[in-house]
DNA sequence: GCCAACGTTGGC
DNA sequence: GCCAACGTTGGC
């Protein structure tokens, strides 16, 4: 059963031209310190999806990456957990976090609900409802 | 720049 | 083990 995720990151860091030139082998997602995103993080199979968001000024979800390689160990802090991911297809259209407000039937997600969890599950309703929004797939 | 929400730390 | 104090994140 496939499974989709949503990613935050600070474009400034690392944004989605960056994962774009990183190229199809992927690049370790690497920064969380925090326990349910790691938890998350473990539970991410490989080719399962993932929406790329940028916070800070742009908040939004610009693209969708893949898992390209499941959960190891940190080399920088092994109580820590890295995936790999790779661009699959930019947004057309990047479906801001107003628009995800602006819709009745994301009012549950965790992007709304819990804004600074940096790793989250999607639910498949919501991942197809955005996917859409963003002129993806 | 502020502050709400959330996590972590450390004294008890 | 509790909880007050503190630090961080991220939206506004």
């Amino acid at each position: 059963m496939m499974a989709y995720w949503l990613l935050k990151t600070e474009p400034e860091s690392w944004g989605w031209d960056a994962q774009v030139k990183s190229g199809a082998k992927g690049e370790p997602w690497t920064g969380v310190r925090n326990p349910i995103a790691r938890k998350n993080m473990k539970a991410m199979k490989k080719g399962d999806l993932a929406f790329f968001y940028h916070t800070g000024d742009e908040k939004a979800v610009v693209g969708v990456v893949k898992v390209v390689r499941e959960a190891y160990p940190d080399p920088a802090d092994p109580a820590w957990t890295l995936v790999d991911v790779a661009a699959v297809e930019p947004a057309r259209k990047p479906v801001t976090l107003a628009a995800v407000k602006a819709e009745p039937k994301l009012k549950d997600m965790t992007l709304v609900r819990n804004s600074r969890l940096s790793v989250q599950p999607v639910a498949d309703a919501e991942w197809k409802l955005i996917r859409k929004m963003g002129g993806m797939g």
